[in-house]
DNA sequence: GCATAATCCTGACAGTGTAAAGATGTAAGG
DNA sequence: CCTTACATCTTTACACTGTCAGGATTATGC
């Protein structure tokens, strides 16, 4: 193995791994372009080639970052007793992906600097809400159980991701997930 | 009036005005101590006198920002006809505000850029807090209470900020509204 | 093997935030 | 009134940023 090959092999893949390692340290808005090439030992310039300025490497994170999104929602589904406690379950997965990336989370659902017109990005985002609705359809609910089951999920997320709601960090873990069962089964049909 | 006096005379004022005008523009991502500084006729340096950094400057427009907010919710509440539709109509003047002003929004609600262990920022922050408090405790609600209108409020003000709920966006503003009623009916005590 | 394309680097440019030091006005005290 | 101190703003400088143009290197197709 030489030390240092022109050609990467996987730039493209290592780069975004670096993306994403810096952009859990600076977050968002202190996300540099040129410290992800230094971090994946390249050229500033290289990262162009592969994904045009800053907007496309940020676009491409954010599709990884959607499916992951989704793939922590899906792994606290398992083991879901009925269709109610999956629904509930997935809201916790919202949380639990909040608060363990929250600077993916932010990158994904409050930054402008992805392309969010970019097709990969749109299908990736349809993915996870047509899930969100398989869910409430399940239960026999409509648009507005829709809306309702989101926004509680997200609004739990996102203020949790910013340490806003110190009402929920202070509580035990136990505790703290009754409390948003107790709230997320409110926003369920036939409540 | 001389043209240009050496000493601006409202310097800070007219900075922070800048500074709102700055962010409504380019976001907070996007946002530039040195365009402030050109917006308002000044030196690129002669922000650093009055706040000190960037930081110190968004931190004082997130404390205008959270009072402002609480004037938008403030506003929407007089005329409710009881203490349920209050409530209902703040959780309304949150998305109002979030819509009429995304930027200010995310800079106080989903930013790292401002100080939020500046105690007149905590002040502000807390002015409003208690002010949900206040509603809830009003309907005899407990901490479960307030956690699940403040999420069902921020989640739809947050993703309708963002464009990521595109079914209320295509709603008449009728119906819309009808639709929010009814979700925010759903957190308050006693549903 | 050779032309071509893909990949990565170097160098340059304008723009950014911040710090230091100088310039200019204001205010206070004698 | 004059001077001394202070507040305010400018100038200059530096390191860093994203992006572009051009050159160097390697892989690929014929």
């Amino acid at each position: 193995m030489t030390e240092k090959p022109y050609h990467h092999g996987d730039l493209r893949a290592a780069l975004l791994a670096a993306a994403e390692a810096e952009l859990t340290e600076k977050g968002v808005e202190g996300f540099s372009l040129r410290a992800v090439a230094k971090r994946a030992g390249v050229s500033h310039a290289a990262p162009a080639h592969h994904f045009g300025d800053t907007g496309g490497l940020l676009t491409a994170l954010a599709v990884e970052g959607f499916t992951r999104f989704q793939d922590t929602l899906d792994a606290r589904e398992v083991g879901a007793t009925d269709a109610r406690d999956r629904a509930v379950r997935a809201g916790l997965g919202y949380l639990e992906f909040a608060l363990a990336r929250p600077a993916l989370f932010r990158l994904i659902f409050s930054s402008a600097r992805p392309d969010f017109a970019s097709p990969d990005l749109i299908a990736a985002a349809n993915r996870a809400y047509q899930h969100l609705v398989g869910l409430v359809t399940t239960l026999g609910g409509g648009e507005t159980d829709v809306i309702a089951l989101w926004a509680a999920s997200h609004g739990i997320a996102d203020l949790s991701a910013g340490h806003k709601m110190r009402t929920l960090q202070g509580k035990s873990p136990e505790a703290r997930e009754a409390m948003i069962r107790a709230v997320l089964l409110r926003c369920l049909p036939g409540a």
